[in-house]
DNA sequence: GTCTATAAAGCGATAGAC
DNA sequence: GTCTATCGCTTTATAGAC
């Protein structure tokens, strides 16, 4: 049998599947062994600090996805309506394919808060602001902005633990269109 | 020393501190000693099947709580809009006095989802039933009610989400009482 | 009802061959 | 770069004295 020789970047892939289904402290290292198909010697070869590290790089990874789809076209769209509506579809689409998680806000719960803190802070923080600086380009005041910018965030969060809880997709895609429509709504003054 | 003899519900309480500061899975049963006081005969003592039976003993307290304090205040308040803003100031007090942490919603994540999911599922669906309840008995049409009490179910818990991502209490605080001001608008029509 | 000691299993991490 | 065997430690759970 040909043995797999694997890129960084697909082990990264792997390893935030594993994470999703099973959170990190639950994801033992035979249980990312298995589920991943990545070997022992191969995920301590990229991953040389061992799961905190794998942690990390998937961690870092979505920051990435969300730098590029969400923050920066929430930041640089010449139509701020246009650029909130397309990234709440985005969002909405990303976690579906994603078993509804958001590795950020797991890592708000439980023993893994510790080394992460700052990173999910930013991660929150820049989204929150991100969405509020569309929306005051928009031509909304400032202290609104945030506010339904904060209310924004937290509905797709919220959304996310309500379509896990009662297993069903059509609610995130509920809450997150009514969310696009009252964003729609403020933005239209 | 007078060595403290223990009541379960006592010891119900503390387990929950735990596991909310640690998380299921990360709560080892050191910790759990540790952090409870509670020693391990008296923790196998009161929770024979171990672990499982000691997260099974908080979620139903939690469930109680809730029973009492909302659902049943939702379902038989006579004055349905002072029985939603009454629910959600109760609400924001609980949250704000246990870490942040709903553990029904921490339980959608992770490895403890397999034997809690029947629990959680009722846990948010008798959530959202009993909220949209007493807006249908406010006055408001059927479908409404639903998409606004899975819509403020969600700001709730994506509330708990960023207050400990941005570890400031004042965003949960605001995002409830802009729920509560959304939910009273609709009520007045 | 509470304590301590300990068993059995699983953990993350490492070594060394290939 | 990948594999397997293994180390040392922690885990959950149990036993038995008090």
């Amino acid at each position: 049998m040909a043995r797999t020789v694997l890129e960084r970047p697909d082990a990264v892939r792997a390893l935030a599947e594993v994470f999703r289904r099973h959170g990190f402290a639950s994801a033992s290292l035979s249980v990312i062994q298995q589920e991943s198909g990545i070997g022992r010697g191969s995920l301590y070869h990229f991953f040389p600090a061992g799961k905190a590290d794998m942690a990390r790089a998937v961690l870092d990874e979505v920051r990435r996805w969300f730098d590029e789809h969400v923050f920066r076209v929430l930041a640089e769209g010449a139509d701020p309506a246009g650029a909130v509506s397309a990234t709440t579809r985005v969002v909405e689409e990303y976690f579906r394919s994603r078993e509804r998680v958001c590795l950020f806000a797991a890592v708000t719960l439980g023993a893994e808060r510790g080394p992460f803190t700052a990173d999910v802070h930013r991660y929150f923080a820049d989204w929150v602001e991100a969405l509020a600086g569309a929306l005051r380009r928009g031509g909304v005041a400032g202290p609104t902005a945030t506010e339904e910018a904060l209310d924004a965030v937290a509905a797709i969060q919220g959304a996310l633990v309500l379509g896990r809880a009662l297993d069903d997709d059509a609610v995130p895609a509920g809450v997150l269109a009514r969310t696009d429509r009252r964003l729609q709504a403020v933005l239209a003054g």
